[in-house]
Order: structure tokens, then C-alpha cells, then sequence
DNA sequence: TTATTAAATGATAAAAATTATCATTTAAAT
DNA sequence: ATTTAAATGATAATTTTTATCATTTAATAA
């Protein structure tokens, strides 16, 4: 259990036990979806409701306490705000990975041959993870 | 106007009206969301119902006929399959464009790094197209 | 500590987005 | 031209997300 007061404050987020509550669940949990952390905060918050959820997830989104991974044919997941990096999607088993890749050659080559100055990626890639293809 | 009665039948969907006025939006519009190409196809349907949108976007992803795109903090947009590619966003006007980039490099590394067997990409670059940067 | 205040929470309504249902129409194959 | 399975449109139902508002609480300062 990490305390994340500090850390809330620092992004403007008073820290509040649903608040710290989240940070932990992302924590410890890596990648959630909205359903699946409001399922957990239930279990540590019998009364949260729903919106606040919502309404914690968009502002820490505002705040950059937390980030948004798209995904393919699934739900987004939610993740605490680390160093840039990509994702890894297993098609099986539906695990994610955090996964850094240096991506500063692709972004050169984009900018040399399409004048698009890129600020920021978005990278998933979707596949076989190493247990599923043992089992 | 393209006439896309055959490739649909390839797909497997029955060339429609509305289907080929979905193609060719698609085709002529490139990048679309759901609410935009509703939009445009009341034009062309007066009674077209939101439903009969909705049913064939996902039938059409289905059969692979289209594919969706997921954006950094906007509405998902839908575009006619082609070859695998890559799309960048500007932030500042919203404009899609695609690009092709080879990632094969960087699967290569993942494969090897991670024995995660990549089979799909999706990769975004969002930062400043070149009109918004000359503007 | 206690008092103050702006913000957060929970309950719930409202809105937005998506899917389901079903009678009618139509594309495609006889 | 006939047949049939599928598509469409209208609309209800469901799901997802946001808004509202009375109450509670975290944070600040006296």
C-alpha cells in the first residue's frame, strides 16, 4: 500500500480515501477498466458510487495523474500517469504489458518524410503473450 | 462513386443502397465517426434510421470490410480496410492522415526482448500536421 | 483545535450512446 | 416472376456517461 497523498496534491487532486483508494487499486492492478475499478472500489467503499468514479477517472485524466489506453476490440483501461510507453495486448488471455520501446527513429523518419511534428504516441501491439504460447 | 457492390459481396454483406453510400462515404471521407457519417448519409436517406448505421458499422467490422480507429481523446472513426498502416492527428485542427511505417524493427526487438509474438499494430503520432504548423 | 470554505461524495436524474425487437421491405438466387 | 433470408426503419430497451444537488469532508488558517 503505497500512500499517494502526496502525489494527488501534487496534481492538484485533493487526496481523499476514494482517491487514494484508486491510485492503489491502479497501482496494484496495473490496467483496469471503469467496470472492473468500480467493482473493487465497492468491496473497499460499500456506499462509493458510481459517479465518482467517473468523475475521478476524468479528472485525474485532466490532471495527468492517470492516462487512458485505447484498445482494440476492448474497453479502455486506465493506468497511473509512468514514463512514455507502449502496450502489449495478448489476443488470448487479454493480459497487458507496459512495455518501452524507443520509438525516436520512427518518429525522425515521420517528420523527415511527412513535415508532421510528433509530440506524442500511441502504440499497442497486439499478440501471442509468452504464456499463452506455452499453454 | 466507386461501385462497391462486389467487394462487399466478397465481405459477405449484401450490397444495399445504404451500404454502397457507406462505402463511398467512407471512401471519399477517409477517416469518419459514427455520428459525422449519420450525418452524411440522412443526406443522401432521408429516413435512414441510426440503427441501420450502427448495424452495419459493426457487421462491416465484423467481415472486416472496415476497420476502427481509436484516437487519443476523440470518438472512435472508421475507415475502408487496406493495407496495415499507421495514422497521425493533429492536435490542433483534428485532421487524419495515414502513413505508412515499417515496423518490423521494432517487432523484431519486441519478439525478441519479450517472446511476445506480435500479429497486429496500431499505432497513432499525434502532434502538428503541416498546414497548423505554416498557419 | 476549531472554524471556514471550496471541493468531493453519494444518490439519483438526465443525457448520450449503443443494442434489441419486430413488422415491413428488399437483394439475391432461383 | 417467385421465394427466402437478410436488411431496413421505427422505436423500445439497455448501457454508458454526465449533470444536479443536498450533504459531507479535506485543507487552510485563525
Amino acid at each position: 500500500m503505497i500512500n499517494y497523498t502526496d502525489i494527488l496534491r501534487e496534481h492538484n487532486l485533493k487526496a481523499t480515501p476514494q482517491r487514494l483508494a484508486i491510485a492503489n487499486t491502479l497501482y496494484t492492478n496495473g490496467h483496469i477498466t471503469i467496470d472492473s475499478l468500480y467493482e473493487v472500489m465497492v468491496e473497499k467503499f460499500n456506499a462509493i458510487s458510481l459517479a465518482t468514479i467517473y468523475k475521478n477517472i476524468n479528472l485525474m485524466l485532466e490532471n495527468s495523474f492517470i492516462k487512458e489506453v485505447k484498445l482494440p476490440n476492448a474497453k479502455s483501461v486506465y493506468e497511473l500517469t509512468q514514463a512514455p510507453h507502449s502496450h502489449l495486448v495478448c489476443t488470448k488471455c487479454s493480459a497487458i504489458e507496459d512495455i518501452t520501446i524507443d520509438l525516436n527513429s520512427i518518429i525522425d523518419t515521420v517528420t523527415k518524410t511527412s513535415s508532421f511534428k510528433v509530440d506524442s504516441t500511441n502504440l499497442v501491439l497486439s499478440g501471442i503473450c509468452k504464456k499463452c504460447s506455452n499453454n
